[in-house]
DNA sequence: CCCTGATTCGC
DNA sequence: GCGAATCAGG
């Protein structure tokens, strides 16, 4: 087994990549098996081969659904900002984790109560000053 | 079935 | 980051 990808290994992985090596036959060479080279070569962002192979968007392992969020599912706590129109088909809402005393998340609760202002000076200036102090709090 | 590479996921 | 397991095309 590979004890290291050592900068020679990986030259020589490179290498005969590029000359179109198999990597089966590669991982005979440097005594790995395949897919340890194919995983070090797609790691390594390599150009890849056979393209036309889609592969499925992944199952049999588990289920990482976003999950959509209708309204049997909103629950207390979530976010309850709404995606889509209500009463079409598909209407959902956010679902993330809702601020404390405040129906929506907080990216949503930063759109909620943002006020009809356009061009204006102060306004960028105030946005400015309060991203700054955020993130000097944030920093302590 | 054999080969191939691609992607996911537990470590 | 690594690579076995799994998947997919040929």
């Amino acid at each position: 087994m590979s004890v290291d990808w050592t900068p020679e290994r990986i030259e020589i992985l490179t290498q005969l990549w590029s000359e179109g090596i198999a990597t089966s036959e590669i991982g005979r060479r440097l005594d790995v098996t395949k897919n340890a080279v194919v995983g070090k070569v797609h790691r390594l962002g390599l150009p890849k081969r056979q393209s036309p192979i889609q592969r499925k968007p992944a199952k049999k392992k588990k289920a990482p659904e976003p999950e959509v969020i209708t309204m049997d599912k909103l629950r207390p706590g979530m976010c309850a900002w709404p995606i889509g129109d209500p009463g079409m088909p598909g209407f959902h809402f956010c679902g993330g984790k809702s601020t404390e005393g405040k129906p929506y998340c907080e990216p949503h609760c930063e759109q909620a109560y943002v006020r009809n202002v356009k061009e204006d000076k102060n306004a960028k200036k105030a946005a400015a000053a309060a991203a700054a102090a955020k993130a000097k709090a944030k920093a302590k």
